[in-house]
DNA sequence: ATGTGC
């Protein structure tokens, strides 16, 4: 991106000045010189696009780990008012809806786990199903499905994979309310049938990582974490059934649009009022898809629990916190003195409540939420906190965010080269698919280092710990 | 992201 176009506000906050004549909201992208003059100009022209859409309050943010997506940017953020025809769009949430990160805090450090690594990775990577179409242990008929989808974790608790004490740190408490299993189609139902419990593909993992470094000793014992402590994330999301929500409610939202005579400078970009029907629809739908993919992390969280167990017998892995990054909200903000409810999309955003918001669990409350950020194998990840005056509607990074294209990457790397290359580091990947491990080679994504750094100096989220990868075991 | 697509 060529930042002559920019004007820098704050030394980590510009805006793209309006050309004479355009009538739009305004555009902020969060970040530093060095992120975003690599970033493709693709970003400056979608977030551009959606600051020109209806009932938009603030501005068309991008954070600094943004990149081109399907209509909106990833690391989008728009918040929507209803009451001024406000519009919800599934391209803005993206179609894995609720993706997201669970972590796990275990009871265990690196001196445990070093001598039985390969072991764990090997049986993780039998247990754990990934990859395109991959199913797992449960098969479910369409009635329990509208269970998952009313119930989310607090289902998959219920079914006993998991206990209480983790819904207390999942968003919503592990069950999203408004999901309207009916607003989902049955073939969305079909396709996920096989597939809860399982990882998928793409940049979905499940990693074993180690705290390698605090940042901030008070939060992080809060978020009870120190040195040397063995971690486990898990990166997924809906899988078929949000990837099918999404199809189907592109094509009712494009015709909502028509309708109602929403200009879309960009067909990716379909949207509906948020009052109007296929708006309401939607809404119901997604908060079905934000339940399936809270229960499928429940139940990938139950599978790995199981697998450390029989590696580690006195093993114990407690949710440390888990939050999504394709998501729209109906959230309380403060706007220009005035409180508002607000629809906020966050498209590979994550959200970042600051300390004393009434939905963080107690034991987090006076810090902040945490907010995890997600590495691309091989280069470690962070933990955050929220900060109190976040800029950007509580919204921070999401990972490290791509830099080359999959085309470009695959046109780079081999697997088999990759693999070898991060084992000579000592992380241990195993995937089933070769072509997905060169997609996903580290030199593919941006510099983490450098994005929870800016995360940090634009005040979206501060940096707690680093967490350094172990094991990944990859869709 | 995806029962992967020009």
């Amino acid at each position: 991106m060529d930042l002559q176009q920019l004007h820098q506000i704050q030394p980590y906050l510009w805006t793209f000045p309006l050309k004479s004549g355009e009538s739009r909201k305004e555009v902020l992208l969060y970040g530093g010189r060095a992120l975003l003059e690599s970033m493709d100009d693709k970003v400056l022209e979608q977030i551009t696009h959606v600051a020109s859409l209806p009932g938009l309050v603030g501005a068309a943010m991008t954070m600094p780990d943004a990149h081109w997506g399907y209509g909106f940017p990833i690391g989008g953020v728009a918040a929507f008012d209803a009451e001024q025809g406000g519009v919800i769009s599934a391209g803005g949430v993206g179609f894995d809806i609720s993706c997201g990160i669970r972590c796990l805090r275990s009871n265990l450090n690196l001196q445990d786990v070093e001598p039985h690594l390969s072991t764990l990775a090997e049986r993780l990577f039998r247990v754990i199903p990934a990859g395109v179409g991959e199913e797992g242990f449960l098969k479910l008929d369409t009635k329990q499905l509208d269970q998952v989808l009313l119930g989310g974790a607090r289902w998959a608790v219920q079914q006993g994979y998991g206990s209480e004490a983790d819904l207390e740190f999942i968003e919503e408490r592990g069950c999203m309310s408004g999901a309207v299993p009916a607003n989902v189609s049955e073939l969305a139902k079909k396709r996920q049938r096989g597939e809860m419990g399982t990882l998928g593909s793409g940049n979905h993992y499940l990693e074993v990582q180690v705290v390698e470094r605090i940042f901030d000793t008070v939060t992080a014992q809060a978020f009870g974490l120190q040195e040397a402590q063995i971690i486990i994330s898990i990166h997924c999301g809906s899988r078929g059934l949000g990837h099918q929500i999404g199809t189907e409610y592109l094509v009712s939202m494009a015709k909502a649009a028509a309708r109602c005579g929403i200009h879309l400078p960009d067909r990716e970009l379909a949207c509906a009022p948020i009052k109007s029907p296929e708006g309401q629809q939607y809404i119901g739908a997604m908060n079905a898809g934000i339940n399936c993919a809270l229960a499928n992390r429940q139940i990938l969280t139950h599978l790995t629990r199981e697998t450390f167990m029989e590696v580690f017998p006195n093993s114990e892995l407690e949710t440390l916190f888990d939050v999504s990054h394709n998501t729209c909200k109906l959230e309380k903000h403060e706007v220009e003195g005035k409180s508002r409810m607000l629809h906020v999309h966050r498209k590979g955003a994550t959200r970042a409540f600051g300390a004393g918001h009434a939905s963080l669990p107690e034991r987090y409350r006076a810090l902040g939420q945490p907010v995890i950020v997600g590495g691309s194998m091989g280069t470690g990840s962070y933990i955050l906190a929220g900060n109190r005056d976040n800029p950007a509607f509580a919204s921070a990074s999401h990972g490290a965010g791509r830099a080359l294209s999959r085309h470009q990457a695959l046109a780079r790397w081999h697997g088999k080269q990759v693999i070898g290359e991060l084992a000579q580091q000592g992380i241990l990947i195993r995937s089933r698919s070769m072509r997905g491990v060169a997609e996903e080679a580290p030199g593919a994504y941006k510099d983490i280092d450098l994005v929870a750094e800016t995360t940090e100096q634009a005040r979206l989220a501060r940096r707690v710990a680093f967490l350094k990868p172990l094991a990944c075991i990859k869709g």
